[in-house]
DNA sequence: GAATAACCTATTGACTTACTATGAAAAGTA
DNA sequence: TACTTTTCATAGTAAGTCAATAGGTTATTC
């Protein structure tokens, strides 16, 4: 499987604005460019995918920023890969230049059923649990070094 | 899922070698490209990449072409696809600018799991499955004209 | 009205994809 | 041997996609 950076800088976007909302009020693309290490204007164009598809909300003008719309456990991964990439969980077709016929047949062992379960898995995963991840990691991160002082 | 020409193309080759291998010996590029409107052209820099995964065997020179390898139920679809573009199955990683400690966690909840699941389907699938649907297809596309005479 | 911060659109450079073209090498045929 | 057929290998190219940058606009606070 290849990834776009879009959707892995997206991801960790959103992760890192449910991670810090909570602190933040809202969240500011400048921090999340400095603590992720992503261009600002490059996740300037990429929220508000994630806006629009009605997963984070924005406040403009000064104090503004970005939340989320609901709670991270109602957020699905799916939603998000969709909202950031819609080729990633969507229906493979072959071409048109094709027998239909046949297309249609090996369509639906191979590319349909294929991106099936890749949709079902990620409707499974919510942005909480990959936050929680990252949430631990992160403590572990910080704890660690102590171990060698 | 996004799907490039040449898996496509391959697959669609290797279905052909599989069904008409029995009535022709080899099977030569040219009849491939006629039935399957791709281009001979193509075709020679597509299935070389199945000869050297061991899916098919060549015969050079004037009554060359190819033939399966092994029976069609011992091939894996899984096989087939690395063999056209390992990174369809292929494990995806972040990138490496990111602090290790967060992709680890991300990518062992999103993306290691996901290619797995692909992974694990196309391996069930054999050839012979594939070839079966399209046989069934080609006997139905030429009898159902009948009905209309 | 000055500062801040999201919004929107266009542009660039690098890379990838889908072919095409050219010719070599091998094997059968006469 | 000469000729044809077929795969093999590599190079080239045109179009498209992707990642990122840039410039300017709009909305909000103080």
């Amino acid at each position: 499987m290849k990834i776009s950076s879009k959707v892995e800088c997206g991801i960790i976007a959103l992760v890192d604005i449910c991670v810090n909302a909570p602190t933040e009020n809202v969240v500011k693309v400048v921090n999340i460019s400095q603590r992720q290490s992503i261009s600002a204007k490059y996740l300037e164009q990429i929220l508000p995918l994630l806006r629009h598809a009605g997963i984070i909300r924005s406040v403009k003008g000064a104090k503004g920023g970005y939340t989320l719309s609901r709670s991270a456990s109602k957020i699905t991964l799916a939603e998000i890969i969709d909202a950031l990439d819609s080729s990633v969980l969507g229906q493979v077709s072959f071409e048109e230049k094709w027998d239909p016929l046949v297309t249609e047949a090996l369509d639906d062992t191979l590319w349909s059923r294929m991106s099936a379960l890749l949709r079902d898995h990620a409707h499974k995963i919510s942005l909480s649990d990959l936050a929680g991840k990252y949430n631990g990691l992160v403590e572990d991160s910080i704890s660690e070094p102590m171990y060698y002082i």
